[in-house]
DNA sequence: CAGGATCCTGTATGATACTG
DNA sequence: CAGTATCATACAGGATCCTG
């Protein structure tokens, strides 16, 4: 289905928005990951939810999975150049929300549950 | 109700997300304008969601609703300045994803309505 | 002209149980 | 351990009509 946007940044949104997308590309950004372990990185994620958005990012160019033959089974997954480039561009995203819950929630009314980029 | 985050992208996300609101923002980046002036600036948008968007965008600090006491009524919206700051971003943001449609659709399987900027 | 009120629908997200 | 299958639900988005 032929998709139509408005503008690029739309193009971007539908890449990294939604839920989990942004939190699951942030985690990756330090290096592969297996599936299992990113499930717990991840705060509050499902099963379900992880390997769905998983394999739209894969899908998208952003990530790449990468299956190992063996018993148990093995799978890492790990950034793509392009997802790595999206990396500076969620640090500066993540700088400005920052500064803004700081200057409009002054109470924590909002919780985060991850910091600042560490 | 009290929101909960993963992180602070996700913050920006409530802010600029979903389909209407960058497009909105963009906009407003040259000026103060009319409410009929925006709808029709901002392909398709119905004049519910054009409502509700700049609702939303005026609560969470991005805008300004001025409204001239005058028949007929004219009611214009501007960015406050963090709206304003956002245009940077957005810059950014709509740069990569120019970047990232000329790689990833070179046949053109996306169409975008406005252009990069401008 | 600006905006409100209803009603409707697709899609994203979720809970849970299951398989190789 | 990684991934699937079902079923359920909430909400963003939309169509349409109405008012000062």
């Amino acid at each position: 289905m032929k998709k139509i946007y408005n503008n690029q940044v739309e193009v971007v949104l539908d890449l990294i928005g939604g839920k989990w997308k942004s939190e699951i590309i942030y985690h990756l950004g330090s290096g592969p990951i297996r599936t299992g372990e990113l499930k717990r990185l991840v705060t509050g994620i499902t099963q379900k939810m992880l390997i769905e958005k998983l394999k739209e990012l894969e899908k998208d160019g952003l990530i790449i999975r990468e299956a190992y033959n063996q018993v148990p089974p093995k799978v890492e997954y790990s950034l793509t150049n392009y997802g790595s480039s999206l990396k500076e561009i969620l640090r500066v995203v993540c700088d400005w929300g920052d500064d803004y819950i700081k200057n409009t929630y002054p109470e924590g009314q909002v919780t985060i549950l991850a910091h600042k980029h560490d």
